[in-house]
DNA sequence: TATCTTTCTTAACATAGGGTAATATTTTTC
DNA sequence: GAAAAATATTACCCTATGTTAAGAAAGATA
């Protein structure tokens, strides 16, 4: 908790009855390996702010086949903001990949915080800014990398999360098989 | 213009003053097919609404070829927001793919009125979260459907795309060939 | 209309990566 | 520590897509 409050003062000017208000509206949490905090196909009405471990979100196809989304580790935000912001049913699974420690919020909560304290818009606004651009860069990267360079991206970019997580999910966000990144993994360190 | 102070005026109440400040920094332009707008490798500071016609914004990787990360038509905004952000050269061109109307925008300008009239921070959170939402929907295809599921889901989200744009700046968003392209669309007819 | 340029299609061949299945290795559980 | 479960590797074959090149079609220009 201590680390939002001051990822947030790192980036606005923080009121005291707005600070009192997150949390009034924040439940920490922890959650252990293999938890589910959202499901496919159900409600989705939570947004975590993950404070220590490492989460992922995924969707299944209709042929059994997993895709990651997102991994999070500490000091980023994880939901299904497409279900959220289009009002249906979660298109994706939020799954704890090692005992973490979150913040939870209820995602109608978290957006009346906007209205109650306009300071909010400016973190909201810069947190979105950030994510934006992380976005544009995966979306270059997956048109113009090979599978292999996008690994070895991915490795730099989250350095320590083989230690959390199978590299089957790792496969399944660079959008190649286990197989393949097996193959890819013998060849890199020859 | 008017499109973009109308699309504004839809979700945040406007000031006079704060719509002042728009018009003072904002210059309508017709731009002729072919056209360069943002140039990759050099200086961008600029951001566009695009009211009338289409842009394209790309990327051309170390063996020439070409990435085309967005198509901008009417009520799009479109730059080089990896660079902006990041205090960087650009990473990517913006081209007129047909004649065009925009509304150009400094962006330190543009930057700038969040502080100077504060309802826009609004204004652009929510921008913002319409554009995560749709580039998560993009990643997530890209990883879970086929070169031709992705074609058909793009000619429905761009229907009239194909007017403007050859089908070769189509195939470098969906992430193939031309000649993949071609196949697909022989596939898809038969 | 004729010519030039751009775009699209087609074909032959090459290759990265997928599917399936077997085996090896590591981790978890009892 | 043995057994079970999960994960990773390997192999064989297959398919979608890439590469290169040529030709066809469409659009622009003179």
């Amino acid at each position: 908790m201590q680390s939002l409050i001051h990822k947030i003062k790192k980036a606005i000017i923080l009121s005291d009855e707005a600070e009192k208000y997150v949390y009034s509206i924040a439940k920490e949490k922890l959650i252990n390996k293999g938890e589910i905090l959202i499901h496919q196909g159900q409600v989705v009405n939570k947004t975590y702010f993950v404070t220590d471990g490492c989460l992922r979100s995924f969707r299944l196809d209709k042929n059994g086949k997993e895709h990651t989304l997102q991994f999070a580790i500490k000091d980023w935000w994880i939901s299904d903001f497409i279900a959220i912001y289009n009002n249906e049913l979660a298109s994706l699974t939020v799954e704890c990949l090692k005992d973490s420690e979150v913040v939870e919020f209820n995602a109608k909560d978290l957006n009346k915080i906007h209205s109650l304290f306009p300071e909010f818009e400016q973190f909201q606004r810069m947190n979105l800014e950030r994510h934006v651009v992380s976005l544009h860069k995966r979306i270059l990267n997956q048109l113009e990398l090979t599978a292999s360079e996008r690994y070895d991206l991915f490795l730099e970019q989250y350095p320590n999360i083989q230690k959390y997580t199978p590299n089957y999910h790792i496969a399944s966000y660079l959008g190649i098989t286990q197989q393949s990144l097996s193959r890819i993994r013998i060849e890199n360190t020859k």
